[in-house]
DNA sequence: CTTGACCGGGG
DNA sequence: GTGTACGGTCAAG
């Protein structure tokens, strides 16, 4: 029979000796698991006599009283980066024997090399039947004995928009125990509690293990194709795991009453459902998008604020804790619980379609997909478009070989123009669209064009001892030009569709996703853990990337710029009439550009505010733009970081508005105000706290820290505050060190001015007015200004 | 300037 | 599970 489907989810098993795939999938008329008996795991051997390899190992290997055999062999033509090899098909029983078996055949003197012994069981099967998860594919099917289906073949179908019934939830925890969890999903609220609350979205349970059962019933009743919430890996379900470890409850919550498990990934586990969606958002907000947002942290309030323009209002743990320990409040507590699960519904109608077209992009199960750093999602495109090419790819790097590639220390990076630190009326942002991408495309820059033997046409680098070959195009730049391709198609496309609608949401998760990818292959060629890397492509970009930087740089100059930043990839340029100017500067430029190069108009600002480094120079990476609309952008000061007390964020934040107004002596004021407010004590604490989190006991830390003795103090008062508690701590008046003064919010009875003012104030103030001529004696009102007005006006 | 410890998200 | 994978910042050396 045939039907049409959805590949969600895949994984193996082993049935006697034989492994067994299943692809969870998804159709019209609901859930099914169809799954593939024949199948036989394999990894390569290379030598120069592949006979002899074959007729060596067709015995097979024990090790260990294990039986290693080997079923089959077959010699292929594959292409090794820029070689056409040979190569022996080496196929065993079951998957685990894999690394295993090709550890015995690598001893062997005749096998040079092994390849492909490391490639998870069900990827590979994906790869190797050419089956895409989340795209629609008419599967031809036949009955199975134990699954709802055998899958005989698969073809491929069309795009077309996906819907997926999706809930997101969070669960909140006292003192070890889950007392609610809360739903957003497409129709409803609804939050389960063990306490009696009156409101409509609230269903009491009597118990937590009542709370628990309701929990798993909610989910396989309605039986939700995605389940998402904010480091659900890391936080939820490892709680929930917990409790229903204590009351013996399984934890089955997907579609084939298989207990939940967790995937151990580096240092992170995920919570891996079978048959349905898990996508924790967190990790591919931190992985994929951290780069492109502004927010320096990522906790759920501030990305939410970001993404979605919500106002944060977080409640404090430790008022939550006194709410439930008293049971007041506890209709706000409610209405709290289901805020998060909102947030994260709403996140995750913005993200989970990006996360789909990545996982039909690049092949990967959307459990994968939502969680891989940028280097593994491009690796795994890279692993299935290679097997498409019949090529074999290269190992991944062993520790030795990764620590090789470590010491070779770092090449240089983008060039970054030293500003004059200053304001700066009226400026022009310009940036290369795509750079590195582009600069790959446009010389033909691969880990298989490196060093080509017999080369006609080879584009060399004086800098550099090796080149790279135009003959044919390279793995790389053909990838990355036929992602730029696909996207600028998508693109046009955009223009003519409404904003707002399904289909536009769709095309644009879609480009954005091929963005993400296009954009990946730079920093893969220079990342330790790459199979494709390629320290001499990545310096090679990197290179190409300075010169026409620098060119732009020359260029504007030349045509009576001033050019006042650049960085990497970007000019701000000022001259009279700009708006006139910029347009034709442009063309002139992008006319001697090679054809898939481009620099663009980014924006106008109308102010820029660079500050100077403590020896005075122009520093880099750090500036404040006002925009045409008045919004301010601030980079690179600390103004957003968490380790640093409110009132010095706050402060900063409005000296550098006023500087942005061309006002200095109006900025110097503020700070002067906010030292004499510290001054006379009339500061609340709530803006003098300082947050870190404690990762282990305060016994095991080897230096001393603030937070750390804080923390110390507040046990001896018979506080209990574990590991991986975030603590906010406020510096008090006294004697000794200032770590010794340490103390929690809520011990603090004091403040300490001086620290406050030294350490907080006058130097996130400094960063922003000592250009014009500010010390920090004159802010503190000791001494008198000199050099006032030097950039003013 | 280089090296090693620490930290993230969640309650 | 064809296992064992981050990247940036800051204080100390």
């Amino acid at each position: 029979m045939r039907k049409t489907a959805r590949v969600v989810d895949a994984d193996y098993r082993i049935d006697g000796d034989k492994p067994v795939v299943r692809l969870f999938c998804e159709s019209s008329e609901g859930s099914f698991v169809a799954v593939d008996r024949d199948i036989r795991p394999y990894f390569y051997a290379l030598g120069d006599d592949l006979e002899e390899i074959k007729k060596e190992i067709s015995g097979g290997f024990e090790e260990e009283d294990e039986e290693l055999p080997v079923i089959d062999t077959e010699i292929v033509e594959r292409t090794d980066l820029n070689q056409e090899i040979e190569a022996l098909k080496v196929y065993t029983t079951v998957p685990p024997k894999i690394p295993k078996l090709r550890r015995q055949v690598a001893q062997l003197k005749e096998v040079s090399d092994t390849r492909e012994f490391d490639i998870p069981f069900y990827k590979r099967y994906l790869i190797d039947n050419e089956i895409t998860p989340a795209r629609t594919l008419e599967l031809e099917l036949s009955d199975d004995e134990e699954y709802d289906y055998a899958l005989e073949k698969v073809r491929g179908l069309v795009e077309e928009e996906l819907e997926h019934s999706t809930a997101a939830f969070d669960l909140e925890v006292i003192d070890d125990e889950i007392i609610m969890a809360a739903f957003r999903t497409d129709t409803e609220e609804k939050l389960f509690t063990t306490a009696d609350i009156e409101l409509g979205f609230v269903e009491t349970l009597e118990s937590e293990e009542q709370l628990l059962k309701r929990f798993k019933e909610y989910i396989k009743d309605e039986d939700f194709e995605i389940i998402t919430g904010y480091n659900t890996d890391e936080y939820d379900f490892k709680r929930l795991r917990e409790r229903f470890e204590k009351y013996n409850l399984t934890l089955d919550i997907g579609r084939l009453d298989e207990r939940m498990k967790f995937d151990r990934r580096g240092r992170f586990s995920s919570a891996r459902v079978k048959g349905r969606m898990h996508l924790d958002l967190y990790p591919f907000i931190s992985h994929v998008m951290a780069p492109g947002l502004e927010s320096e942290t990522l906790d759920l309030d501030s990305v939410a604020e970001e993404l979605l323009g919500r106002k944060k209002d977080d409640v404090s743990f430790e008022q939550m804790k006194d709410w439930w320990r008293n049971q007041q409040n506890l209709e706000e507590f409610a209405k709290y619980a289901l805020k998060d699960a909102d947030l994260a519904y709403e996140l995750a109608e913005e993200i989970v379609p990006q996360i789909m077209e990545l996982s039909r992009i690049t092949g990967l199960i959307p459990f994968d997909a939502s969680r891989l750093t940028y280097g593994q999602l491009t690796e795994n495109y890279l692993l299935r478009e290679a097997f498409n090419r019949d090529m074999i790819s290269p190992n991944r790097p062993f520790r030795d070989e990764r620590q090789k590639r470590r010491r070779q220390g770092a090449y240089s990076g983008g060039f970054v123009y030293s500003p004059e630190p200053g304001l700066y009326d009226e400026i022009a942002l310009l940036d290369f669209k795509s750079l590195y991408p582009t600069v790959m495309v446009s010389h033909n820059i691969s880990p298989d064009t490196l060093d080509v033997e017999g080369c006609e046409e080879s584009f060399e680098l004086e800098e550099f001892d090796y080149e790279f070959c135009q003959d044919e195009q390279g793995f790389f730049p053909e990838l990355i030009e036929s992602l730029i391709e696909e996207r600028t198609e998508i693109k046009n496309k955009l223009e003519n569709i409404e904003n707002g609608g399904k289909k536009h949401k769709s095309l644009d998760s879609r480009q954005r996703a091929l963005k993400i990818l296009a954009n990946s292959f730079y920093g893969y060629l220079g990342y330790e853990g790459a199979r494709w890397y390629s320290r001499e492509a990545a310096e090679a970009t990197t290179y190409l990337g300075r010169e026409y930087i620098q060119d732009a740089v020359k260029h504007s100059e030349e045509e009576g710029f001033e050019v006042v930043y650049g960085d990497t990839d970007s000019v701000f340029l000022r001259k009279q009439d700009l708006k006139n100017e910029i347009e034709g500067f442009l063309e002139n430029v992008n006319a001697e550009l090679p054809s898939f190069m481009e620099l663009e108009l980014e924006g106008y600002f109308k102010r820029g505010f660079f500050t100077s480094t403590d020896s005075g120079e122009g520093a880099k990476k750090k500036y404040a733009l006002l925009g045409e609309d008045g919004s301010m952008k601030i980079t690179g000061f600390e103004q957003v970081r968490r380790d640093w007390s409110p009132i010095a964020k706050e402060t900063q934040e409005k000296v550098l508005r006023k500087v942005l107004e061309n006002e200095p002596e109006a900025a110097a004021e503020i700070v002067k105000e906010t030292i004499e407010e510290l001054n006379d004590g009339k500061v609340d604490v709530e803006k003098l706290k300082i947050y870190t989190t404690l990762t282990k006991e305060p016994e095991e830390y080897g230096s001393t820290a603030p937070h750390v003795e804080a923390v110390k103090k507040a046990r001896k008062r018979g506080e209990e505050i574990k590991p991986e508690t975030t603590v906010a701590y406020v510096i008090t008046r006294g004697g000794g060190t200032i770590s010794s003064r340490a103390e929690l919010v809520k011990y603090a009875d004091s403040y300490d001015a001086e620290y406050y003012i030294d350490n907080q104030i006058i130097p996130v103030s400094l960063r922003a007015l000592k250009v014009f001529g500010y010390t920090e004696d004159q802010l503190k009102g000791k001494g008198k200004q000199s050099g006032l007005g030097r950039f003013g006006g």
